[in-house]
DNA sequence: TGTACATCAGTGAACGCGCGTTCACTGATGTAC
DNA sequence: TGTACATCAGTGAACGCGCGTTCACTGATGTAC
Protein backbone atom coordinates (compact mmCIF):
# COMPACT_ATOMS: atom_id res chain seq x y z
CA UNK A 1 0.00 0.00 0.00
CA UNK A 2 2.61 2.14 0.68
CA UNK A 3 4.85 1.28 -2.44
CA UNK A 4 2.67 3.54 -5.05
CA UNK A 5 2.42 6.79 -3.27
CA UNK A 6 4.53 8.48 -6.16
CA UNK A 7 2.12 8.61 -8.37
CA UNK A 8 -0.11 11.61 -5.95
CA UNK A 9 1.76 14.02 -7.96
CA UNK A 10 0.74 14.43 -11.09
CA UNK A 11 -1.04 17.10 -12.78
CA UNK A 12 -2.15 19.05 -9.56
CA UNK A 13 -5.33 17.68 -8.87
CA UNK A 14 -6.56 19.97 -6.19
CA UNK A 15 -7.93 17.88 -3.81
CA UNK A 16 -7.93 13.96 -3.39
CA UNK A 17 -10.91 11.98 -3.50
CA UNK A 18 -11.79 10.77 -0.45
CA UNK A 19 -11.54 7.09 0.61
CA UNK A 20 -15.00 4.79 1.25
CA UNK A 21 -16.97 5.92 4.32
CA UNK A 22 -14.86 8.87 4.86
CA UNK A 23 -17.20 11.10 2.79
CA UNK A 24 -18.29 13.34 6.10
CA UNK A 25 -14.58 14.69 5.88
CA UNK A 26 -15.85 17.03 2.75
CA UNK A 27 -18.87 18.46 5.25
CA UNK A 28 -16.26 19.75 7.43
CA UNK A 29 -13.86 20.93 5.33
CA UNK A 30 -16.73 22.82 3.25
CA UNK A 31 -17.97 24.53 6.58
CA UNK A 32 -14.46 25.38 7.10
CA UNK A 33 -14.08 26.76 3.49
CA UNK A 34 -17.55 28.57 3.51
CA UNK A 35 -16.14 30.54 6.96
CA UNK A 36 -12.97 31.10 6.13
CA UNK A 37 -14.51 33.07 3.15
CA UNK A 38 -16.42 34.83 5.39
CA UNK A 39 -14.07 36.30 7.69
CA UNK A 40 -11.29 36.70 4.54
CA UNK A 41 -13.97 38.95 2.31
CA UNK A 42 -16.25 40.41 4.94
CA UNK A 43 -19.02 39.94 2.33
CA UNK A 44 -22.17 37.24 2.99
CA UNK A 45 -22.45 37.47 -0.88
CA UNK A 46 -19.53 36.76 -2.06
CA UNK A 47 -19.91 33.52 0.00
CA UNK A 48 -21.66 31.36 -2.81
CA UNK A 49 -22.19 27.91 -3.90
CA UNK A 50 -19.58 28.27 -6.62
CA UNK A 51 -17.03 29.99 -4.22
CA UNK A 52 -16.79 27.77 -1.55
CA UNK A 53 -16.84 24.93 -3.91
CA UNK A 54 -13.99 26.26 -5.69
CA UNK A 55 -12.40 27.02 -2.21
CA UNK A 56 -12.37 23.77 -1.03
CA UNK A 57 -11.44 22.36 -4.56
CA UNK A 58 -14.34 20.30 -5.76
CA UNK A 59 -17.28 20.93 -8.06
CA UNK A 60 -20.31 23.03 -7.02
CA UNK A 61 -23.36 19.94 -6.92
CA UNK A 62 -20.55 18.28 -4.49
CA UNK A 63 -21.79 20.89 -1.65
CA UNK A 64 -25.48 19.04 -2.17
CA UNK A 65 -24.45 15.80 -0.94
CA UNK A 66 -23.64 17.16 2.52
CA UNK A 67 -26.32 19.95 2.82
CA UNK A 68 -29.72 20.88 1.42
CA UNK A 69 -29.22 24.19 0.23
CA UNK A 70 -27.46 27.51 0.49
CA UNK A 71 -29.47 28.16 3.54
CA UNK A 72 -28.70 25.07 5.32
CA UNK A 73 -24.93 25.55 4.87
CA UNK A 74 -25.07 29.57 6.16
CA UNK A 75 -27.16 28.10 9.07
CA UNK A 76 -24.80 25.48 9.93
CA UNK A 77 -21.63 27.96 9.51
CA UNK A 78 -23.84 30.01 11.82
CA UNK A 79 -24.40 27.94 14.71
CA UNK A 80 -21.03 26.57 15.01
CA UNK A 81 -19.65 29.99 15.60
CA UNK A 82 -22.82 30.58 17.89
CA UNK A 83 -21.31 27.67 20.04
CA UNK A 84 -18.16 29.46 19.78
CA UNK A 85 -19.42 32.88 21.03
CA UNK A 86 -21.04 30.87 23.92
CA UNK A 87 -17.66 29.22 25.02
CA UNK A 88 -16.07 32.79 24.74
CA UNK A 89 -18.42 34.25 27.25
CA UNK A 90 -18.57 31.22 30.04
CA UNK A 91 -14.93 31.62 30.01
CA UNK A 92 -14.81 35.15 29.84
CA UNK A 93 -16.85 34.93 32.94
CA UNK A 94 -15.47 31.87 34.84
CA UNK A 95 -12.73 33.91 35.88
CA UNK A 96 -14.01 37.17 37.76
CA UNK A 97 -14.14 37.50 41.21
CA UNK A 98 -17.73 38.15 41.50
CA UNK A 99 -20.93 38.27 39.75
CA UNK A 100 -21.04 41.95 38.37
CA UNK A 101 -17.25 41.48 37.38
CA UNK A 102 -18.39 38.18 35.33
CA UNK A 103 -20.81 40.35 33.88
CA UNK A 104 -18.87 42.92 32.67
CA UNK A 105 -16.25 40.45 31.50
CA UNK A 106 -18.50 38.69 29.54
CA UNK A 107 -19.80 41.87 27.79
CA UNK A 108 -15.99 42.64 27.24
CA UNK A 109 -15.61 39.20 25.67
CA UNK A 110 -18.85 39.57 23.53
CA UNK A 111 -17.34 43.13 21.84
CA UNK A 112 -14.05 40.93 21.21
CA UNK A 113 -16.60 38.53 19.60
CA UNK A 114 -17.70 40.78 17.30
CA UNK A 115 -14.86 42.71 16.12
CA UNK A 116 -13.17 39.70 15.62
CA UNK A 117 -15.32 38.44 13.33
CA UNK A 118 -17.52 41.45 12.04
CA UNK A 119 -18.87 39.67 8.84
CA UNK A 120 -20.28 36.57 11.20
CA UNK A 121 -21.37 39.00 13.71
CA UNK A 122 -23.47 40.51 10.85
CA UNK A 123 -25.26 37.25 9.75
CA UNK A 124 -25.44 36.28 13.27
CA UNK A 125 -27.35 39.39 14.54
CA UNK A 126 -27.76 41.96 11.86
CA UNK A 127 -29.40 40.32 9.33
CA UNK A 128 -32.76 40.30 8.86
CA UNK A 129 -34.80 36.62 9.44
CA UNK A 130 -35.54 34.92 5.99
CA UNK A 131 -39.10 33.36 5.12
CA UNK A 132 -38.61 30.11 7.40
CA UNK A 133 -37.59 31.24 11.15
CA UNK A 134 -33.17 30.18 11.17
CA UNK A 135 -33.34 26.79 12.80
CA UNK A 136 -30.20 28.19 15.26
CA UNK A 137 -32.83 30.32 17.16
CA UNK A 138 -33.93 27.18 18.75
CA UNK A 139 -31.08 25.97 19.82
CA UNK A 140 -27.44 27.43 19.88
CA UNK A 141 -28.07 30.61 20.54
CA UNK A 142 -31.01 30.24 23.28
CA UNK A 143 -28.36 28.09 24.84
CA UNK A 144 -25.86 31.17 25.02
CA UNK A 145 -28.87 33.69 26.13
CA UNK A 146 -29.65 31.36 28.81
CA UNK A 147 -26.49 30.79 29.71
CA UNK A 148 -26.30 35.34 29.87
CA UNK A 149 -29.40 34.97 31.88
CA UNK A 150 -27.69 33.34 34.39
CA UNK A 151 -25.09 35.22 34.91
CA UNK A 152 -27.05 38.00 35.67
CA UNK A 153 -29.44 35.93 38.00
CA UNK A 154 -26.38 35.31 39.88
CA UNK A 155 -25.62 38.91 40.14
CA UNK A 156 -29.22 40.05 41.10
CA UNK A 157 -29.62 37.15 43.68
CA UNK A 158 -25.89 38.03 45.41
CA UNK A 159 -27.62 41.42 46.33
CA UNK A 160 -25.38 43.82 44.40
CA UNK A 161 -28.40 44.58 41.41
CA UNK A 162 -31.35 44.81 41.41
CA UNK A 163 -34.38 44.06 38.69
CA UNK A 164 -36.44 41.94 36.92
CA UNK A 165 -33.50 39.66 35.67
CA UNK A 166 -35.04 38.68 31.91
CA UNK A 167 -35.46 42.68 31.67
CA UNK A 168 -31.38 43.42 33.13
CA UNK A 169 -30.45 40.68 30.46
CA UNK A 170 -32.24 42.17 27.84
CA UNK A 171 -31.07 45.40 28.74
CA UNK A 172 -27.46 44.54 29.20
CA UNK A 173 -27.72 42.55 25.75
CA UNK A 174 -28.92 45.45 24.06
CA UNK A 175 -26.18 47.33 25.21
CA UNK A 176 -23.16 45.20 24.30
CA UNK A 177 -25.07 44.29 21.09
CA UNK A 178 -25.69 47.92 20.01
CA UNK A 179 -22.18 49.59 20.73
CA UNK A 180 -20.91 46.18 18.35
CA UNK A 181 -22.93 46.21 15.87
CA UNK A 182 -22.19 50.40 15.14
CA UNK A 183 -18.56 49.60 15.51
CA UNK A 184 -19.26 47.14 12.70
CA UNK A 185 -21.46 48.62 10.58
CA UNK A 186 -20.47 52.36 10.76
CA UNK A 187 -16.26 52.20 10.41
CA UNK A 188 -16.07 55.61 9.51
CA UNK A 189 -18.01 57.37 11.89
CA UNK A 190 -15.21 59.21 14.84
CA UNK A 191 -15.83 56.94 17.38
CA UNK A 192 -13.98 57.46 20.74
CA UNK A 193 -10.91 55.38 21.65
CA UNK A 194 -11.83 51.65 21.67
CA UNK A 195 -11.79 50.52 24.98
CA UNK A 196 -12.56 53.49 27.34
CA UNK A 197 -16.03 53.58 25.00
CA UNK A 198 -16.59 49.61 25.57
CA UNK A 199 -15.83 50.37 29.93
CA UNK A 200 -18.21 53.34 29.52
CA UNK A 201 -20.96 51.73 27.98
CA UNK A 202 -20.52 48.61 30.80
CA UNK A 203 -19.74 50.81 33.78
CA UNK A 204 -22.92 53.16 32.98
CA UNK A 205 -24.95 49.79 33.12
CA UNK A 206 -23.84 48.57 35.70
CA UNK A 207 -24.10 51.82 37.72
CA UNK A 208 -27.69 51.75 36.31
CA UNK A 209 -28.59 48.72 37.50
CA UNK A 210 -26.53 48.47 41.13
CA UNK A 211 -27.87 48.57 44.53
CA UNK A 212 -27.57 52.08 46.06
CA UNK A 213 -25.26 50.77 49.05
CA UNK A 214 -23.12 48.71 46.56
CA UNK A 215 -22.85 51.55 44.26
CA UNK A 216 -19.08 52.17 42.41
CA UNK A 217 -17.80 49.29 44.14
CA UNK A 218 -17.13 47.23 41.29
CA UNK A 219 -15.55 49.11 38.79
CA UNK B 1 -57.00 72.47 -24.69
CA UNK B 2 -59.67 71.56 -22.76
CA UNK B 3 -61.62 69.85 -25.44
CA UNK B 4 -59.49 66.90 -26.26
CA UNK B 5 -59.52 66.16 -22.67
CA UNK B 6 -61.86 62.93 -23.36
CA UNK B 7 -59.26 60.63 -25.38
CA UNK B 8 -56.85 60.28 -22.18
CA UNK B 9 -58.73 57.32 -21.10
CA UNK B 10 -57.53 54.67 -24.08
CA UNK B 11 -55.71 51.35 -24.12
CA UNK B 12 -54.89 52.15 -19.81
CA UNK B 13 -51.33 53.86 -20.01
CA UNK B 14 -49.66 53.28 -16.41
CA UNK B 15 -48.43 56.46 -16.52
CA UNK B 16 -48.68 60.16 -18.08
CA UNK B 17 -45.42 61.30 -19.71
CA UNK B 18 -44.48 64.03 -18.13
CA UNK B 19 -44.73 67.89 -19.93
CA UNK B 20 -41.65 69.32 -21.19
CA UNK B 21 -39.58 70.45 -18.56
CA UNK B 22 -41.56 68.96 -15.67
CA UNK B 23 -39.17 65.80 -15.85
CA UNK B 24 -38.23 65.88 -12.23
CA UNK B 25 -41.83 64.55 -11.41
CA UNK B 26 -40.29 61.70 -12.12
CA UNK B 27 -37.80 61.54 -9.73
CA UNK B 28 -39.72 62.28 -6.62
CA UNK B 29 -42.04 59.42 -8.12
CA UNK B 30 -39.33 56.98 -8.20
CA UNK B 31 -38.03 57.99 -4.84
CA UNK B 32 -41.15 57.17 -3.04
CA UNK B 33 -41.82 54.26 -5.37
CA UNK B 34 -38.63 52.61 -3.76
CA UNK B 35 -39.50 53.34 -0.30
CA UNK B 36 -42.99 52.35 -0.60
CA UNK B 37 -41.27 48.75 -2.09
CA UNK B 38 -39.19 49.01 1.11
CA UNK B 39 -41.62 49.43 3.65
CA UNK B 40 -43.88 47.02 2.18
CA UNK B 41 -41.66 44.24 1.16
CA UNK B 42 -39.55 44.55 4.09
CA UNK B 43 -36.67 43.37 1.81
CA UNK B 44 -33.79 45.11 0.50
CA UNK B 45 -33.14 42.74 -2.02
CA UNK B 46 -36.83 43.24 -3.43
CA UNK B 47 -36.15 46.43 -4.28
CA UNK B 48 -34.47 46.39 -8.30
CA UNK B 49 -34.39 48.91 -10.77
CA UNK B 50 -36.87 46.78 -12.51
CA UNK B 51 -39.19 46.82 -9.89
CA UNK B 52 -38.58 50.06 -8.79
CA UNK B 53 -39.62 51.21 -12.57
CA UNK B 54 -42.37 48.88 -12.78
CA UNK B 55 -43.76 50.16 -9.69
CA UNK B 56 -43.51 53.78 -11.19
CA UNK B 57 -45.51 52.76 -14.36
CA UNK B 58 -42.26 53.41 -16.29
CA UNK B 59 -39.45 51.37 -18.28
CA UNK B 60 -36.32 50.38 -16.46
CA UNK B 61 -33.78 53.23 -18.33
CA UNK B 62 -36.10 55.71 -17.35
CA UNK B 63 -34.33 55.50 -13.46
CA UNK B 64 -30.44 56.32 -15.14
CA UNK B 65 -32.53 59.77 -16.34
CA UNK B 66 -32.61 60.60 -12.53
CA UNK B 67 -29.88 58.19 -11.06
CA UNK B 68 -26.24 57.37 -11.55
CA UNK B 69 -26.67 53.54 -10.47
CA UNK B 70 -28.76 51.46 -8.31
CA UNK B 71 -26.59 53.10 -5.23
CA UNK B 72 -27.04 56.09 -5.97
CA UNK B 73 -30.58 55.70 -6.07
CA UNK B 74 -31.15 54.30 -2.55
CA UNK B 75 -28.87 56.08 -0.84
CA UNK B 76 -30.91 58.71 -1.78
CA UNK B 77 -34.12 57.27 -0.07
CA UNK B 78 -31.57 57.07 2.96
CA UNK B 79 -30.99 60.44 2.86
CA UNK B 80 -34.80 61.18 3.04
CA UNK B 81 -35.41 59.05 5.59
CA UNK B 82 -32.22 60.20 7.77
CA UNK B 83 -33.71 63.74 7.29
CA UNK B 84 -37.17 62.22 8.62
CA UNK B 85 -35.86 60.65 11.73
CA UNK B 86 -33.61 63.78 12.39
CA UNK B 87 -36.62 65.83 12.56
CA UNK B 88 -38.79 63.28 14.64
CA UNK B 89 -36.03 63.46 17.44
CA UNK B 90 -36.15 66.96 17.97
CA UNK B 91 -40.20 67.05 17.74
CA UNK B 92 -39.69 64.85 19.98
CA UNK B 93 -37.59 66.58 22.55
CA UNK B 94 -38.51 69.66 22.04
CA UNK B 95 -41.64 69.13 23.88
CA UNK B 96 -40.16 67.82 27.05
CA UNK B 97 -39.57 69.44 30.61
CA UNK B 98 -36.22 69.25 30.99
CA UNK B 99 -32.79 67.95 29.02
CA UNK B 100 -33.11 64.78 30.27
CA UNK B 101 -37.10 64.25 29.96
CA UNK B 102 -35.76 65.56 26.46
CA UNK B 103 -33.25 62.57 25.94
CA UNK B 104 -35.88 60.16 27.19
CA UNK B 105 -38.66 61.17 24.44
CA UNK B 106 -35.91 61.36 22.30
CA UNK B 107 -35.04 57.28 22.76
CA UNK B 108 -38.52 56.65 22.54
CA UNK B 109 -39.32 58.41 19.03
CA UNK B 110 -35.86 56.66 18.25
CA UNK B 111 -37.19 53.26 18.49
CA UNK B 112 -40.67 53.81 17.29
CA UNK B 113 -39.30 55.16 14.38
CA UNK B 114 -36.98 51.85 13.59
CA UNK B 115 -39.59 49.80 14.67
CA UNK B 116 -42.29 51.83 12.07
CA UNK B 117 -39.79 51.04 9.16
CA UNK B 118 -37.52 48.31 9.54
CA UNK B 119 -35.92 47.66 6.71
CA UNK B 120 -34.99 51.35 6.44
CA UNK B 121 -33.57 51.17 9.58
CA UNK B 122 -31.70 48.01 8.54
CA UNK B 123 -29.94 50.06 5.85
CA UNK B 124 -29.34 53.15 7.54
CA UNK B 125 -27.86 51.31 10.52
CA UNK B 126 -27.20 47.52 9.99
CA UNK B 127 -25.98 47.13 6.54
CA UNK B 128 -22.19 46.55 5.80
CA UNK B 129 -20.81 49.29 4.37
CA UNK B 130 -20.56 49.06 0.72
CA UNK B 131 -16.88 49.45 -1.24
CA UNK B 132 -17.08 53.08 -1.33
CA UNK B 133 -17.97 55.15 2.02
CA UNK B 134 -22.12 55.81 2.02
CA UNK B 135 -22.51 59.58 1.00
CA UNK B 136 -25.06 60.03 2.95
CA UNK B 137 -22.20 59.32 5.94
CA UNK B 138 -21.04 63.10 5.31
CA UNK B 139 -24.81 64.49 5.20
CA UNK B 140 -27.96 63.93 7.02
CA UNK B 141 -27.07 61.45 9.62
CA UNK B 142 -24.48 63.46 10.80
CA UNK B 143 -26.86 66.49 11.37
CA UNK B 144 -28.85 63.87 13.55
CA UNK B 145 -26.06 62.84 15.57
CA UNK B 146 -24.70 66.36 16.10
CA UNK B 147 -28.35 67.36 17.72
CA UNK B 148 -28.23 64.53 19.75
CA UNK B 149 -24.62 65.40 21.06
CA UNK B 150 -26.57 69.02 21.56
CA UNK B 151 -29.00 67.15 23.30
CA UNK B 152 -26.78 65.18 25.53
CA UNK B 153 -24.42 68.39 25.84
CA UNK B 154 -27.78 70.36 27.43
CA UNK B 155 -28.48 67.26 30.11
CA UNK B 156 -24.71 67.11 31.36
CA UNK B 157 -24.41 71.55 31.68
CA UNK B 158 -28.05 70.90 33.56
CA UNK B 159 -26.13 69.16 36.00
CA UNK B 160 -28.47 66.41 36.28
CA UNK B 161 -25.91 64.53 33.85
CA UNK B 162 -22.13 63.46 34.38
CA UNK B 163 -19.51 62.55 32.31
CA UNK B 164 -17.81 63.43 28.08
CA UNK B 165 -20.55 64.13 26.30
CA UNK B 166 -19.59 62.62 23.32
CA UNK B 167 -18.83 59.22 25.29
CA UNK B 168 -22.29 59.73 26.70
CA UNK B 169 -23.93 60.05 23.55
CA UNK B 170 -22.32 57.54 21.67
CA UNK B 171 -23.51 55.64 24.99
CA UNK B 172 -26.55 56.27 24.95
CA UNK B 173 -27.07 55.87 21.04
CA UNK B 174 -25.60 52.40 21.71
CA UNK B 175 -28.76 51.82 24.13
CA UNK B 176 -31.54 52.36 21.86
CA UNK B 177 -29.82 51.43 19.18
CA UNK B 178 -29.19 47.97 20.50
CA UNK B 179 -32.54 47.50 21.69
CA UNK B 180 -34.12 48.87 18.11
CA UNK B 181 -32.00 46.69 16.48
CA UNK B 182 -32.56 43.62 18.27
CA UNK B 183 -36.36 43.87 18.20
CA UNK B 184 -35.77 43.76 14.30
CA UNK B 185 -33.93 41.38 13.59
CA UNK B 186 -34.92 38.69 16.05
CA UNK B 187 -38.71 38.86 15.92
CA UNK B 188 -38.62 35.13 16.98
CA UNK B 189 -37.31 35.49 20.10
CA UNK B 190 -39.44 35.50 23.76
CA UNK B 191 -39.70 39.56 24.17
CA UNK B 192 -40.77 40.99 27.52
CA UNK B 193 -43.51 43.45 26.96
CA UNK B 194 -42.22 46.29 24.65
CA UNK B 195 -42.97 49.14 26.35
CA UNK B 196 -41.51 48.69 29.75
CA UNK B 197 -38.50 47.53 27.96
CA UNK B 198 -37.68 50.42 26.56
CA UNK B 199 -38.89 51.98 29.83
CA UNK B 200 -35.98 49.52 31.18
CA UNK B 201 -33.29 50.13 28.64
CA UNK B 202 -33.54 53.95 28.60
CA UNK B 203 -34.28 54.17 32.37
CA UNK B 204 -31.15 52.48 33.30
CA UNK B 205 -29.04 54.51 31.00
CA UNK B 206 -30.15 57.53 32.77
CA UNK B 207 -29.26 55.97 36.07
CA UNK B 208 -26.62 54.71 35.33
CA UNK B 209 -25.26 58.47 34.09
CA UNK B 210 -27.03 60.34 36.83
CA UNK B 211 -25.54 62.92 39.36
CA UNK B 212 -25.89 61.32 43.29
CA UNK B 213 -28.04 64.60 44.11
CA UNK B 214 -30.44 64.02 41.21
CA UNK B 215 -30.77 60.60 41.06
CA UNK B 216 -34.30 59.31 40.87
CA UNK B 217 -35.77 62.42 40.56
CA UNK B 218 -36.61 63.07 36.49
CA UNK B 219 -38.59 59.16 36.46
C1' DT C 1 -50.70 82.56 -38.08
C1' DG C 2 -47.73 78.75 -39.86
C1' DT C 3 -43.90 75.80 -39.78
C1' DA C 4 -39.12 73.84 -39.19
C1' DC C 5 -36.50 72.25 -35.57
C1' DA C 6 -34.13 71.49 -31.19
C1' DT C 7 -35.11 69.44 -26.98
C1' DC C 8 -37.02 66.67 -23.68
C1' DA C 9 -39.10 62.48 -21.59
C1' DG C 10 -39.02 58.67 -22.18
C1' DT C 11 -39.02 53.37 -24.87
C1' DG C 12 -37.62 48.57 -26.68
C1' DA C 13 -34.48 45.31 -27.19
C1' DA C 14 -30.58 43.41 -25.90
C1' DC C 15 -25.85 42.60 -23.47
C1' DG C 16 -23.34 39.72 -20.25
C1' DC C 17 -23.10 38.03 -15.69
C1' DG C 18 -23.17 35.02 -11.76
C1' DC C 19 -26.15 32.60 -9.34
C1' DG C 20 -28.60 28.13 -7.17
C1' DT C 21 -29.74 23.88 -8.51
C1' DT C 22 -30.51 19.46 -11.25
C1' DC C 23 -29.42 15.41 -13.79
C1' DA C 24 -27.27 11.74 -15.77
C1' DC C 25 -22.80 10.03 -15.43
C1' DT C 26 -18.05 7.93 -13.84
C1' DG C 27 -14.57 5.69 -11.74
C1' DA C 28 -12.36 4.08 -7.60
C1' DT C 29 -13.05 0.98 -3.62
C1' DG C 30 -14.49 -2.21 -0.53
C1' DT C 31 -17.20 -6.62 -0.01
C1' DA C 32 -19.60 -11.06 -0.85
C1' DC C 33 -19.11 -15.23 -2.83
C1' DT D 1 -6.93 -16.10 -4.19
C1' DG D 2 -9.92 -14.25 -7.81
C1' DT D 3 -13.70 -11.76 -9.52
C1' DA D 4 -18.41 -9.72 -10.06
C1' DC D 5 -20.85 -6.15 -8.15
C1' DA D 6 -22.99 -2.73 -5.16
C1' DT D 7 -21.82 1.49 -3.21
C1' DC D 8 -19.75 5.64 -2.47
C1' DA D 9 -17.60 10.20 -3.59
C1' DG D 10 -17.70 12.80 -6.45
C1' DT D 11 -17.92 15.20 -11.88
C1' DG D 12 -19.48 17.82 -16.22
C1' DA D 13 -22.67 20.11 -18.55
C1' DA D 14 -26.53 22.46 -18.56
C1' DC D 15 -31.12 24.69 -16.98
C1' DG D 16 -33.54 29.00 -16.15
C1' DC D 17 -33.57 33.19 -13.68
C1' DG D 18 -33.36 38.01 -12.55
C1' DC D 19 -30.30 41.34 -12.33
C1' DG D 20 -27.82 46.14 -13.58
C1' DT D 21 -26.84 48.58 -17.37
C1' DT D 22 -26.29 50.29 -22.32
C1' DC D 23 -27.59 51.86 -26.78
C1' DA D 24 -29.94 53.49 -30.55
C1' DC D 25 -34.40 55.09 -31.12
C1' DT D 26 -39.14 57.76 -31.00
C1' DG D 27 -42.59 60.88 -30.61
C1' DA D 28 -44.66 64.67 -28.29
C1' DT D 29 -43.89 69.62 -27.20
C1' DG D 30 -42.40 74.02 -26.83
C1' DT D 31 -39.86 77.75 -29.38
C1' DA D 32 -37.64 80.68 -32.96
C1' DC D 33 -38.35 82.65 -37.10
Amino acid sequence: VGGSAARVSRAAPRRVRARRGEGEKLKEQILEAAERLLVVTEDEEAVSIRAVAEAVGVTPPSIYLHFEDKDDLLVAVCERRFAQLDRALEEAGADALDPVGALIERGRAYVRFGLEYPELYRILFLRRVGPRPIRADRTRDVAAFDHHLAAVSAAVESGAMKGDPLLVAVGLWAAVHGITSLLITKPHFEWPELDPLIDHVLHTQIRGLSTPDTEGGTT
